[in-house]
DNA sequence: TATGAATGAGTATTCATTCAT
DNA sequence: GATGAATGAATACTCATTCAT
């Protein structure tokens, strides 16, 4: 949607409603007409972050053997997506500099995740190697959705050699 | 600076002049003075970034033993500073997303003497092992400019002892 | 109907006709079907304001003794008449303040009975005594459709004694 | 004052700020440094009406002769007044109608001191003669203002001669 | 150096109205 | 007869910027 593509890319607070209808190829009467506000625009956009978290963890969170846990978690960045896909995630990214939009906790799922597994796995420290590991997959998404993809993708096999 | 504080805290096109002046107790007028723009003065808070990084680096990038090397830059983001400063580093990470001050290269002189160190320590992969490292860093400092010191200290004795 | 009551109780200009339609349970589509533009549904809502003031009028314009056209007079004001019929009246008067609306020889039939009266009772300035207590009965008038019908009702009496 | 004029002439609602802007000859932005909103402005103007109200009844309150002091109220509605005025005193009257703006006690000053001066002349029933004379001031005020000097005008003599 | 009055373009949002269904 | 999607113009208000003092 052209909403979520400008919010991507200029930010909420750069992104104007006449903006937004004008890409959109609409009034901007209309905008309201569905949504109350612009923030609740934004809400909405932001109402399936939770879902699709989820939806693209699921593969992670469903595994069994603390082995294949870590080579998922490792792969999650690297999963090929609809291009479209990277205004979601970076808009995701860009909000979690907005106090209001930021959950610490949005992470934890996963990092409990993967800490079991370096637990079953004997890692003597395994809530850091967890920390890590999430901090790492989270930097390689970042640089993925702002579009260095290329750079990023030799870290791949180095890190699922690493930690075999 | 009043305009740092905003600019750090809401974002830049969420700060208003009028506030900034409110904030910083002049008129409005004043601002103009100092800054052709409201643009300007952002570059102008943005202009000393790399003399404070290299500031900041100095320790790292001075040192010839690698294993030294190594060590003072784990502890990059772990240095005690004017909490004052978080804001202007706030600032900085928050900018990388406006492709328009994100610059790819302001990690590479980091990066690069990192790589030598690793690479010094016959790591078969140095350019890896320090793009992970530097992704690391940077991870961790987001944190703890963002409030959250506490969990991100543990990792810093963690990762002294991983890279040994 | 829902016009009524809120063009009545936040005025024409401050009343919206989405407001209307939502208040009376229907499309704002409807509302044009029925009525070529909101300033036609005000004028529906005037149009027999004419012939009700006629109805209410009935009584006094009828009488032929002139004592009774001034007792009928008086009274004018404190039929007990449906609570709803308040909004009618209400809007009525405030649209006396607005020149398009107003027609200052409304009230001309009314005058002309009641000065007759005061003619055919021999008083000096039949003109001046109907004009005075005409003034009275729309005065009163105004405060009891405004809700204040308590402290009005003790003139009632007094008036009526004072006429007779 | 332009918004003054236009209040009293179309109402407050129906007066946009841009309106006002352009018949005070000033820019839209301006009118908001100096009345923090639309409504700030309408008390503005509102805010002095009290004090209006007692200059224009203090020679009827500090009056002691009970007689002197019906005279006086009685021409109080035939004063001369610059006509700008009468924007003011018909947004007085106008406001009556909108709930917020309508205070019921705001005659009582007058309405004792009337009341207190029957007295003094043993009227039987000052009260209601009091509430009888105030709704006649207020009604002849009212078509004063609202621009119907001359039908009223001979109602003065004929009313200070009814009360003599 | 500093103020504060002034502005034109822009902001989010609401409005009365239209029209295809 | 009724809806609801759609719109262009308007609304109250804010913005970054200018300039006379």
């Amino acid at each position: 949607m052209a909403a979520l593509e400008l919010f991507a890319n200029k930010g909420y607070d750069a992104t104007s409603t006449s903006k937004i209808a004008k890409l959109a190829g609409v009034s901007e009467g209309l905008i309201f007409k569905h949504f109350e506000s612009k923030k609740d625009l934004l809400n909405a956009l932001m109402k399936d972050a939770e879902s699709k978290l989820a939806e693209v963890w699921w593969e992670v969170m469903e595994e069994e053997n603390p082995r294949e846990v870590i080579r998922k978690s490792i792969n999650l960045p690297f999963k090929e997506v609809d291009p479209s896909e990277h205004d979601f995630w970076r808009l995701q990214f860009k909000l979690k500099w907005d106090n209001e939009y930021h959950n610490p906790n949005k992470m934890n799922p996963l990092v409990d995740k993967i800490t079991a597994a370096f637990e079953a796995l004997n890692y003597p420290e395994p809530e850091k190697e967890s920390s890590i590991l999430v901090h790492l997959i989270e930097a390689i998404s970042i640089e993925i959705v702002r579009g260095d993809a290329a750079s990023q993708k030799p870290l791949q096999q180095f890190l699922l050699d690493k930690y075999k």
